[in-house]
RNA sequence: GGGCGUUUAGCUCAGUUGGUUAGAGCGGCUCGUUUACACCGAGUAGGUCGGGGGUUCGAAUCCCUCAACGCCCACCA
């Protein structure tokens, strides 16, 4: 046998970088070589914060699947690449890096510039590793289109972006509550939070003796600074108070004046059923201040907390104490006192910062926002409204302007978010992000990338959300506001994939700024995946120290192996776990695709590509082969369709090993000839294609090896003819195999392999030239070699198996047949009996409709003749 | 408080519109080195599909209900 140039076993890490260097070379990443359609995925850029973990190189593997399989299809793909400066993350990354290395407060001793310098270094860094992690993958993307969420042509979009949003009036400057952490110095967005449980005291008291109402709080520093008592309009307890204003002295700076309002928010049954509301440091305490003001009753608004998280001037006594000092020596003081009525442990849930940790204060502070309800000039919509059509009915109505969401249970927590957001706060106090293209002088405002004509023009210090930019990422990746061919050609995107932790954050905001700016939706299919968690279901973290480098990976088994562990057994939207054993199967798996290969490419002798219409089976066996074959085909096909990864795999996996690998490849050892040859050569090729989109590296290296002049990235994606399957052959196949597995039972008396006693039993039969066809079916049987077996003990296996087998001839056939009547009978028989019992039931044929009850008695005669024909066939036996 | 998800073999999970005998991978056990592969091959054991009820000729699949676990949202002060 002439052996290809393969060593045994498949050593990723030798063939992966100079395969990748290849791609890189062709050109055929970009879809500009390739004429198709457009077939568009933007890359969801990773975060500049470290390197790439597990979750991303599962996003990779999925994005790069579909990419592949696309581009086999003959689509021009592009997936674009790309990183996020990520804002706050990596800001509150490197502060948290300095400080852990002395640096007590690095703003202020490093400064704007410095500091941004600083995080621009390390963010430099971080996407250096990225994007060699990225490559390592085996991701097929357009890197001539790399796009980074902080580079120019992304600013000038964002710019572009927020004066446009300023000028329609949705972005607008307002003082209201806001969520502020102390650590970061920084507003954060309703999305940037978490809430933490945790165990708080809830203090009932009264501000002063002669007050008429007891209040309770978890916060009694924040009392400093309340001006109103709210309770239910209908409450008997107090409704004679509403209206009335009384003054209390609890050491603030000022007495305070509280005005006892009514509210329907307020719940009567909840603690005593009136709320002391601090308009200053609570949203909901602020609402109702609008309400008020709105109504035409104001009542006051008093800071008490400051940004630095300590007592404000207005606090008086209390003035530069922190919260917690605050708060006990209020407490003591109301104790002392005599108002403190109660004390109780409860559990509160409170909001944290997700990036710096700390708890988020609730202050009053001018910020920019952006409207979700105000109607867009020209649009007659809100965003708010853009967002539900677009997974609806489809912009506008339109179907095609429609993005749909898989698995579909997230489209409605989808709209369930998008009617309950509101106006998302844009700037940040933070210095690492687009800086708000905003000028003042004095009280004039003026919106634009450059300041106006003038001297004294002082830009706005804030930054932009990073979700700003992000949300942009699938048109400001292809060069808008210009008007490039890019964007026309590729937007609205074909498909998005992204985790479901994120699906609040990004993928509504795309669908935002993509539904506003360019009225498209920003892609058609949104594909949500699930986490990836460790053996024991917990999540992969690296303060875990469970994490897993996916480049170590890489190196021990090679991205092949990797990918394939990380997408079969998985489903949308739902989590899994990966795990060494995972992983192994992965390699195992690979290095079984390799040896396939090695041995049909040592058998046949490679003269070009097989067309099926060169394909001439002639045993049952290449008859069968082929019918499986053209079914999987099709089924592939369809899988990754509908974005089932995990299905495809397995389905390709399991013909792959368990029917072309232990079946056609062992029948292929006893039957020779062209028929076969061509079959082997048909269906490999055809298989390293499917598996291309998995396991692109081992598959381009194999292909060398059929034809070193062409690339498989860019090989056609085979589809097989609709009248090629053989069912009459599947099925005798089958049973084929039933037989030789009853024969393979009577091994151990012969103690001879099982593979060696089905070539004996084949030679023998074929000297007794028993007609069986069903032996024939295997193909012609040749002179066997038995290795170093003694002759004498295989002469013995070969007469003892022959001398069973023979006996069995007819009985195997009967016997199986036997067992297959009486369990038809059996079920026909229970059929019969359940149908005569619902019939002589007097209520169910008086209730059950005329057309059932006839369906059901001409059934029952139907089953009955056919147990009457089976027991006959059965007695015949 | 609201919502969602999960529950199938020892473990990790598939199971697309209800339809023969519920599947895979890993692990277990038995056997086997045979020229593609020991990163291998053959065989085998193992499941009341979370519990209960219902619809149906037929339910892992649809409906109701209960339970356990997990997640998301929500500032009842």
């Amino acid at each position: 046998m002439e052996k290809p140039d393969m060593p045994k076993a498949y050593e990723a890490k030798d063939y992966e970088d100079a395969i990748y260097a290849s791609w890189e070379q062709s050109g055929f990443f970009n879809p500009d070589t390739q004429d198709g359609d457009p077939y568009v995925i933007m890359m969801p850029p990773p975060n500049v914060t470290g390197i790439l973990h597990l979750g991303h190189a599962l996003e990779n593997t999925l994005m790069d699947t579909m990419a592949r399989f696309q581009r086999l299809r003959g689509k021009s793909v592009l997936l674009v690449p790309g990183t996020d400066h990520a804002a706050i993350a990596t800001q509150a990354k490197v502060e948290k890096m300095l400080i852990d290395e002395g640096h007590e407060n690095p703003r202020e001793e490093f400064g704007r510039d410095g500091l941004v310098e600083k995080i621009r270094v390390f963010a430099d860094e971080s996407m250096a590793t990225i994007l060699g992690q990225i490559r390592k993958m085996g991701t097929s993307c357009d890197w001539s289109r790399l796009a980074y969420t902080f580079d120019e042509p992304r600013n000038k979009a964002v710019n572009e972006l927020f004066t446009r949003m300023y000028n329609d009036g949705l972005i607008y400057r307002g003082y209201r509550v806001v969520n502020w952490s102390v650590k970061g110095q920084s507003t954060q967005s309703d999305d940037e939070i978490e809430h933490v449980e945790r165990e708080a005291k809830l203090y009932t008291f009264k501000y002063s003796k002669d007050f008429p109402i007891t209040i309770a709080t978890t916060r009694p520093e924040t009392k400093l600074g309340d001006t109103a008592v709210a309770v239910h309009p209908t409450d008997e307890r107090y409704k004679s108070f509403i209206g009335q204003t009384f003054t209390v002295d609890v050491g603030a700076k000022n007495p305070l004046e509280i005005k006892i309002i009514a509210d329907e928010e307020v719940d009567p049954a909840f603690g005593t059923g009136a709320l002391g509301v601090t308009p200053a440091h609570s949203q909901i305490d602020f609402l109702m201040y609008e309400k008020q003001k709105a109504q035409g009753n104001p009542i006051e608004i008093i800071p008490v907390i400051g940004k630095d998280g300590n007592m404000t001037e207005e606090a008086g006594s209390y003035a530069g104490m922190s919260v917690e000092d605050a708060r006990a020596k209020f407490v003591e003081w109301l104790s002392s006192e005599g108002l403190l009525e109660k004390e109780e442990e409860i559990m509160q849930n409170v909001g944290t910062s997700d990036r710096y940790g700390d708890v988020i204060e609730a202050l009053p502070m001018t910020q920019w926002w952006l409207d979700m309800n105000k109607e867009i000039p020209g649009r007659g919509k809100s965003l708010r409204l853009l967002m539900r059509e677009a997974v609806t009915t489809g912009l506008n109505g339109d179907q095609s302007q429609k993005v749909t969401i898989t698995p579909d249970r997230f489209t409605k927590l989808y709209l369930d978010r998008v009617d309950s957001l509101r106006d998302w706060c844009l700037s940040r106090q933070i210095w690492w992000g687009h800086q708000i293209p905003v000028w003042y002088k004095g009280d004039e405002v003026f919106v634009g990338t450059e300041a106006p004509e003038g001297d004294g023009w002082q830009r706005d210090p804030d930054t932009l959300d990073t979700w700003f930019s992000s949300g942009s990422w699938t048109f400001s990746t292809l060069g808008w506001p210009d008007k490039t061919k890019d964007l026309e050609k590729f937007h609205p995107t074909a498909w998005m994939q992204m985790g479901y932790e994120i699906l609040y954050l990004w993928l509504m905001r795309m669908i935002l700024m993509s539904t506003y700016s360019q009225e498209e939706i920003p892609f058609k299919d949104a594909y949500i995946h699930g986490m990836l968690r460790d053996k024991d279901g917990k999540k992969f973290s690296k303060s875990a120290g469970n994490g897993i480098d996916p480049i170590d990976v890489i190196q021990e088994v090679g991205a092949d192996a990797l990918r394939i562990s990380l997408l079969l057994g998985i489903s949308p939207g739902n989590d899994s776990r990966f795990y060494p054993e995972k992983l192994e199967g992965g390699r195992n798996f690979v290095n079984k695709l390799w040896n396939i290969s090695r041995f049909v490419l040592g058998q046949v002798e490679v003269v070009g590509h097989v067309a099926e219409t060169d394909l001439s089976p002639q045993t049952l066996a290449d008859r069968w082969i082929l019918s499986r074959f053209h079914t999987l085909q099709s089924e592939v096909t369809d899988h990754l369709e509908a974005f089932e990864f995990s299905q495809a795999g397995e389905k390709l996996r399991n013909f792959t090993w368990g029917e072309f690998a232990d079946w056609y490849l062992e029948i292929a050892k006893v039957q020779d000839g062209k028929s076969t040859q061509d079959i082997l050569l048909y269906i490999l090729e055809r298989l390293l294609t499917y598996w291309h989109p998995f396991m692109p590296f081992v598959t381009e290296q194999i292909w060398k090896q059929i034809d070193p002049e062409t690339m498989l990235m860019i090989h056609e994606w085979p589809m097989a003819a609709q009248d090629h399957l053989d069912k009459e052959a599947e099925a005798e196949f089958e049973k084929t195999q039933e037989i030789i597995a009853a024969i393979r039972n009577l091994r151990s008396e012969y103690n001879v392999a099982p593979k060696t006693l089905v070539n004996v039993v084949l030679t023998g039969v074929e000297s007794l030239d028993s007609q069986r066809d069903v032996m024939c079916g295997l193909g012609r049987v040749q002179t066997l070699t038995f290795g170093s077996k003694p002759e004498g003990e295989i002469a013995t296996a070969v007469v003892g198996v022959i001398q069973v087998h023979v006996s069995l001839e007819g009985l195997v056939d009967k016997k199986v047949e036997a067992v297959r009547l009486t369990r038809e009978r059996d079920m026909t028989a229970a059929y019969c009996t359940s149908l005569t019992e619902k019939l002589a039931n007097d209520t169910f044929t008086s209730k059950a409709p005329e057309k059932i009850v006839n369906t059901m008695k001409q059934n029952l005669d139907e089953a009955k003749a056919k147990l009457t024909l089976l027991e006959d066939q059965l007695n015949a036996l």
